[in-house]
DNA sequence: AGCACGCCGACT
DNA sequence: GTCGGCGTGCTC
């Protein structure tokens, strides 16, 4: 047998070493290595050895034989890449602009410390009890049909799945993850994180037993680890997961599932920034494998490529037998104000409250608190008090100290105002614990629960919070987003969505697309049951279309309108947009920098056809943990052109300046 | 990343 | 003269 070489990347996240190096397989490694392994090397001087990954084997060295080294060794902890993940990786590279390694380090998985077994958590005794079997009805079961049609055929295809709340699309799931498998496949089931709870598991471990695999943040990488290795050896049919669960080293992948397809934890908050939506389709034609995106709510991006024939649309129309669409109302919070009510509880949800009270039904009260947080100001000349190492203002708790959101700062709340010395300083906006203050002064009676971030931190809290609730400990739950997502209270009739609106957000392009979620997904939380619901919108800007479309449950009304709106201003899904993140802690260096990278930037768009440059402008949050942050913006529609930017970007290489890219972003920056 | 090589200042 | 500063460049 000839000698054989491999291509072999090195675990150092530095744009330098970012290619392969070749090197000698040993005759005693020859028969184990394959592509996509880990593998121990000499590189450089050093004498300590460094790991990194096979990307190719050959029979003909690229490089003057004489300079090459041979593969020390392969570390026992080594899990093996099928070639097709590392082509997922190159791909990840491409599309999202990183380093190879990055992008490898994302794609695989590896092996710590394996911990002895799992602890059951609270959340896996409570969901065990839940949940009967269905049996589908003729909407789900064409779907179904169509299905197993596509797969006998062999026709490959991404489904869109849209289906309003309680249509029922985990059936549609299931059966379709049973066509798979009959084929001797495997499918991986994407989550949002919030929604694995066991509640939701449990389905799927009522169908497929044991040969379920279920990924959580919460596991320790042994953990996750060994539910990779049972994906591997094919003991498992299905992977349940957040995000990450798509890089599962399925041994012949047959079908990926993305639940709740709009979600924002489907995309990666590091680089590579990539979306779990686009890259499950990217691995699906590699491996041959399906794709279903299921949600009430389809991203813009989603139902664009549904309705361009790209991807096949499936609709779920008819809602489960006994329960009734909640009623919707929107109350005019300016009106409110004219009238005289300076309260955050209007007339009408006050009188809801009080008649849900009375008949012991309970109710939800949701703050979308993005962009309406309680801070403090001064009444007499302005000033609000921001946090001393980032560029936000301070959260006011009632603890009697205020808080930084972003980096944790806390100091006691100021008696006068530090600029004018007034007197007249204190609390505004509206936060959960204000929400939650106001109801305990109108309703004295009721009993409330508060659910957020501060309330959820603790391991546990989160779904002893929801029991507590579910059993009726209490009458009023109040939170934040997390309380509108999934769960299925059947004595809720009421949701109040406090305030609606989004002004203080604008400048996120998606804000009417999230405004608009949200506010379905509340309406979708009022009457589960026999009990009809109601669903009352408080905002103060009740013409705006996301508001009108969300209160009469108009999907369509609203993409096409927000359809027309990314169309004009040009963001995706029409055009790509990407951000590039500039940090450093000096300011004036900061300024300087991104000014030349947008030059060149900018010169280089201008020889482009479909390229063009915005900014540099500070960050909409300038300031974070004293790093200084900018933002240029680079609009294209020609991956080839923003190909061409980003190794550009890549070129740079600033002391004390910190680049990140960010293709398609869905938070602000 | 990490290490060597190399070309200048201030020390035994 | 030589010890050591870190700027530059390379690693199969």
């Amino acid at each position: 047998m000839s000698q054989k070489y491999a291509d072999i990347i090195i675990d150092i996240s530095h744009e330098a070493v970012d290619r392969t190096f070749q090197y000698i397989i040993p005759e005693e490694l020859m028969d184990s290595i394959e592509v996509g392994m880990q593998v121990i090397v000499p590189f450089g001087q050093s004498s300590k050895e460094r790991t990194g990954y096979v990307i190719n084997i050959t029979d003909k060295p690229s490089y003057d034989v004489n300079k090459l080294k041979s593969i020390a060794s392969i570390p026992d902890k080594s899990l093996a890449l099928e070639g097709k993940l590392i082509k997922l990786a190159a791909w990840m590279k491409e599309k999202y602009g990183s380093t190879m390694i990055n992008a490898l380090k994302t794609v695989m998985p590896v092996k710590e410390k394996v911990r002895a077994v799992a602890t059951k958590t609270v959340e896996e005794e409570y969901l065990l009890e839940k949940g009967p079997v269905e049996c589908l009805n003729q909407e789900q079961q064409n779907l179904v049909d169509e299905f197993n049609q596509d797969l006998s055929q062999g026709r490959l295809k991404t489904y869109l799945l849209h289906g309003i709340t309680g249509s029922g699309k985990t059936e549609v799931y299931i059966e379709c993850i049973k066509a798979v498998i009959n084929e001797g496949k495997q499918a991986i089931v994407l989550v949002p994180e919030i929604a694995l709870t066991y509640q939701n598991v449990a389905r799927f471990k009522q169908h497929f037993g044991e040969r379920v695999a279920i990924i959580n943040s919460k596991q320790s990488k042994g953990e996750k680890y060994r539910e990779f290795m049972r994906a591997k050896n094919h003991e498992v049919d299905v992977v349940i997961g957040p995000r990450s669960a798509l890089f599962a080293p399925c041994k012949s992948l047959g079908l990926i599932v993305i639940d709740e397809e709009h979600d924002n934890a489907y995309k990666s908050e590091q680089t590579p920034c990539y979306h779990a939506r686009e890259t499950a389709i990217e691995r699906g034609k590699l491996e041959g494998a399906s794709v279903i995106l299921g949600s009430a709510t389809p991203t813009i991006e989603s139902y664009c490529m549904a309705k361009l024939g790209t991807y096949r649309l499936w609709e779920l129309k008819e809602r489960p037998e006994g329960s009734e669409l909640s009623q919707v109302s929107v109350v005019d919070m300016r009106e409110e104000l004219r009238l005289g009510n300076r309260s955050i509880i209007s007339k009408e949800l006050y009188d809801l409250i009080e008649d849900r009270l009375a008949k012991k039904e309970q109710i939800m009260l949701f703050l979308n608190r993005r962009g309406y947080n309680t801070f403090v100001s001064c009444r007499e000349c302005g000033e609000v008090i921001k946090c001393p190492k980032c560029d936000v203002s301070l959260s006011l708790h009632n603890n009697g100290f205020m808080m930084c959101h972003y980096c944790g700062h806390m100091e006691r709340n100021p008696k006068e105002c530090p600029k004018c010395k007034s007197k007249f300083i204190g609390g505004f906006g509206t936060g959960t614990e204000k929400v939650e203050e106001e109801i305990n002064k109108l309703f004295p009676k009721a009993k409330t629960l508060r659910m957020d971030k501060d309330t959820t931190a603790k391991k546990g809290a989160y779904s002893r919070l929801l029991t507590s609730f579910l059993n009726h400990k209490a009458d009023i739950l109040v939170g934040t987003q997390m309380i509108v997502k999934g769960h299925d209270f059947s004595n809720v009739t009421l949701v109040g969505v406090i305030l609606a609106d989004m002004s203080l957000f604008a400048n996120d392009y998606r804000s009417g697309e999230i405004t608009f979620d949200l506010l379905t997904q509340a309406a979708g939380r009022a009457g589960r049951s026999e009990k009809s619901g109601h669903v009352l919108i408080q905002t103060y800007q009740p013409e705006h279309y996301a508001i009108v479309s969300a209160s009469k449950q108009d999907y369509e009304g609203f993409y096409d309108m927000e359809m027309a709106y990314r169309r004009l201003l040009k963001y995706p899904p029409v055009y790509n947009m990407m951000v590039v993140l500039m940090e450093s802690e000096n300011e004036n260096k900061l300024i300087a920098s991104s000014k030349e990278i947008f030059a060149e930037l900018s010169n280089m768009a201008k020889g482009m056809k479909a390229t063009r440059t915005i900014g540099p402008s500070p960050a909409t949050i300038s300031k974070i943990n004293n790093v200084y942050r900018r933002l240029i913006y680079v609009k294209s529609n020609e991956q080839s052109e923003l190909k061409a930017i980003m190794d550009k970007l890549e070129d740079y290489d600033i002391e004390g300046i910190n680049i990140t890219l960010d293709v398609n972003p869905v938070k602000m920056y």
